[in-house]
Formats: C-alpha cells, sequence, structure tokens
DNA sequence: TATTGTTATACTCTATAACTATA
DNA sequence: TATAGTTATAGAGTATAACAATA
C-alpha cells in the first residue's frame, strides 16, 4: 500500500511533501523499514527487539507488567513472548511470589544479539544523517526531542507498528 | 501493537530515543494517526485522501497508471477505487482511447471534500509546531526535507502504511 | 502475445471474548 | 471477586496467481 499526498485543495494549493508531519510520516516509516531489513539477518524485527530491550531493562517481570509499559493487551504478550522463547531469546521461569504469573528473563543468547541489534541501528543512524554537518544532527535531534516531549509522547515508548511485509 | 526501544545492549548504553531514527518513527506514525483521526469526520483516512490527490492532478488516468504512480500493484488499486466510488468521490468513466481502462475522475463532493481535508492537515501542523519558534520551524522543515530529498523519496508520495484500527 | 481490470486465495496482524488456574 | 496467562474467533490488510475482455 503507499500513498500519494501532496498539493492540497483541487485549485493546487500547499503541497502536503512541505508540511513537517507528511515529512515525518514518510522518513519515520522508511526508517522502521531500513531497520527491520537491518535487523532481519539476526533474526530480530523492530518488535522483537523492542520487547527484548524491554525485558533487560527489568528481568524477572511478569508478561502482564510488560504489556502495559508497552501499552498492548495482555493477549497480544502472548504470542509476542512465545515467539521470542522459540527464537530461544527469553526464558519463562516461575514467578518467585505469584504463581499464576511468569517471571519473563534474558537468555545468554539474547544477551549476544542486543549489542549487534544496536550496532545496526548505529550504522542506519550514521547513514540517515551522512549528508548532514555536525551541528545540523544536533539541530535536527533537538527539534524532534522537543517535538516528542511535547506530544505527550512515553520517552523510549514506539507507539508500535506492524513489521513490513515485503521485502526492502 | 507498540514497541518500546532505548537502552542499547545489555549493559544500557545509548537510549535508542535519543537517535533521530526512533524519533522520526515514533513522531511519524503519531502524525499519521492524528492525521487519520482528523480525516474521520469526512469520511476520509490517508490512504484514501492522498489517492484522491493524484487522482485530482490529472484526472482520467488509468486504475494502472494510478498504481504505477503509487508505487503498488494494480491489482489493489481494484479496492482502493471501489471504495471511492462507493462513497461517491470517484466515477469511472469509459476511458476514450483504450476500451479494456476506465478512466478515473473525481465527483464534486471530492471537489469540496480535499479542501476541508487540506485545512484538517493545516491546523495539525500549527498544532505540531506550536512550541516551535518561527525560525525554528523553518529549519526543521530544511533538514527534514533534505533527508528526504537524500535518501531517494519520491517527493510527495508516501511510502504507505495502513490505517491504524484502534482509536488513538 | 501483452495489458486492463477483476476475482479468489492464503497469509498476517489485530481485537475481543471466554476459559483455567491461581490470588 | 479479581488477576495472569491462554485460546479461539472474527475482522482488516496484503500479496499472489489466474481469469475475461481488449489491445
Amino acid at each position: 500500500m503507499a500513498v500519494v499526498t501532496e498539493g492540497a485543495s483541487a485549485g493546487s494549493p500547499p503541497a502536503l511533501g512541505t508540511r513537517v508531519s507528511f515529512l515525518l510520516s514518510q522518513l519515520g516509516l522508511q526508517s522502521a523499514r531500513t531497520f527491520a531489513a537491518g535487523l532481519a539477518p539476526l533474526g530480530l524485527n523492530p518488535n522483537r527487539f523492542g520487547l527484548l530491550i524491554h525485558v533487560a531493562r527489568a528481568e524477572g517481570q511478569s508478561q502482564q507488567q510488560l504489556a502495559e509499559t508497552l501499552g498492548i493487551h495482555r493477549n497480544a504478550m502472548v504470542s509476542l513472548i512465545d515467539d521470542l522463547e522459540a527464537r530461544g531469546l527469553v526464558e519463562r521461569r516461575r514467578h518467585p511470589r505469584d504463581r499464576r504469573a511468569y517471571a519473563i528473563h534474558l537468555t545468554e543468547r539474547a544477551r549476544e544479539l542486543l549489542p549487534e541489534a544496536s550496532r545496526v541501528a548505529d550504522e542506519q543512524e550514521a547513514s540517515l544523517l551522512a549528508d548532514l554537518a555536525e551541528d545540523e544532527r544536533q539541530t535536527l535531534r533537538d527539534l524532534l526531542s522537543r517535538l516528542s516531549a511535547g506530544s505527550g509522547q512515553r520517552a523510549d515508548v514506539h507507539p508500535g507498528y506492524r513489521e513490513p511485509a515485503s521485502t526492502e
């Protein structure tokens, strides 16, 4: 699916391509797809990576806790953890104080994989910003951070997107 | 679905939230969802709006031509045009020189709707940039435009995203 | 023989409700 | 009575192949 957006009214006015919101959406989706492509050789995707990061921050959380942090339903967390477990990246251990719940822990393999995934992100960041001077990069980072903070986004929590289906 | 992304390796290093690529993806998805919510009262969504814009640019194009411009398969264009036709926004007319093809035209209703949709986009743009000074807005627009141009994006063509399902 | 539009199919992702076992 | 995790279901979106009409 692709969408064109530009030239406002039938008359022809302001091109959407000059709007910050359009550029953010366009570049954001491309960044996500590029990241997905870069993670693929590691057997990861942005969703798996993001969840692993959150497991790593505090091991032993329940699925319910992880779901609340990510802003999704606990039902959806089941298959996400199923997926990571099947790939040998997390373990479901008995929760020490609640026999209904699991305590989710990283495996050794996940601990090896996370730095590699971060390196992929760093390389793509450098490639994305290759045409900008250092002061321009810092300015861009600053402006985007302010937009993010001002728009009520939880820092470091991505609102979520599907895995891009096709190649790229 | 939601995804968290931050703190790189298990050690804790560079937060993904400080990366431009993460901020673009986060803000871009939020912009798209906000735009979808704003268009909903008009019976539009970003996909429909984008396609209408492209029909408006050159009326009488075939479905195949529109599909090529948007970078999607002609099969997918069928249901998009079905959808717009059912809403009374486009008409399938006989193509003057090829009896296999349709010539896609806007209806009067679509001509009324397009300026309203552009107004929604303008209002949201203003809201998004409310915290920035005028020179900062221009700087941001310029930097994002350069990233977009440098990354091989076709100007004014969005790489596509699904209609956000939930409320947002 | 190629092209335009169409349909059918399978696959994925999502959202909801309902179930079990514990608390 | 509420909560953690699970399963089943239905819906939306996408991708592919195959078809009829026309070039």
